[in-house]
DNA sequence: CTTAATGCAAACCGTTTGCATAGAT
DNA sequence: ATCTATGCAAACGGTTTGCATTAAG
């Protein structure tokens, strides 16, 4: 994820751009709140304004470069668009975000939707819960 | 769901309570906003500020009486909580939310969460897509 | 009569936007 | 030189809250 991507999206190869680009892909932690960015690059001495950071992560959103889940609580949750999708699990306790994949769920879901007369476009589950550390 | 429900909650019997409950109850979608709980009261001839309701719907969910919801968007959903679980159809054109349920599917995120070693509380599965009168 | 519930308006918080300036090509 | 991206501060929309008033038990 670099920035030939970022052309290859059509966006200016920018600092603030990079920034977060690279934040996004090297961060521990690669669910990451908007403020997280914010914070995460506060720290490492760039300084973006939280205006950048949301609108340039909604264009990465738009360029398929992101993912945005809507986690429980108020803020929104970006993750660099994984190559397979997978869905989470969340630690209702310390907020730890783990994937997993399930093919048989994923099935399932597209039967359902088909059952249903949708044309599925997206789906979104989570799993709640206390995770090992937290119990 | 009546009266009794709320002083088996622990709820004194009010106007807006009654009101809001039985807008739930009787309302023809019963997957609501807060906003929409409003404006059916108001159309009912009843007056209760949107503060009222925020409460209130959230003491019934505090008491187990209404889920709440955070499908895409903005706002919240709530609905009357159902005596067995199930998920949602959304229609990411006109809003419609449909239910369905799915044994096997609730099997495998008992496992997947089991598996990852959580304790699951809750979970959340939400499908995305084109209902057929918006096709 | 006592305590909890309501309405109002202001606060809140995450997110978005208008506008003037800085930066990429 | 052009046109887009950024920062700032103000606006926004859904939701929450402090406080004085009203209603339930």
């Amino acid at each position: 994820m670099d920035n030939q991507d970022l052309r290859r999206a059509g966006l200016k190869v920018t600092l603030p751009r990079v920034k977060i680009l690279e934040i996004l892909t090297t961060a521990k932690e690669h669910h990451l709140s908007a403020e997280d960015v914010y914070r995460l690059l506060q720290e490492s001495g760039e300084e973006v304004s939280l205006a950048t950071i949301y609108r340039v992560l909604t264009q990465f959103e738009q360029a398929g470069l992101v993912e945005r889940h809507n986690f429980e609580g108020a803020h929104a949750i970006f993750e660099l668009k994984p190559e397979k999708h997978h869905d989470h699990l969340v630690c209702i306790y310390c907020g730890k975000v783990e994937e997993f994949v399930d093919d048989t769920i994923e099935r399932r879901q597209q039967k359902i939707a088909q059952d249903a007369g949708y044309r599925m476009t997206d789906h979104s589950l989570i799993i709640y819960g206390m995770c090992v550390s937290c119990q």
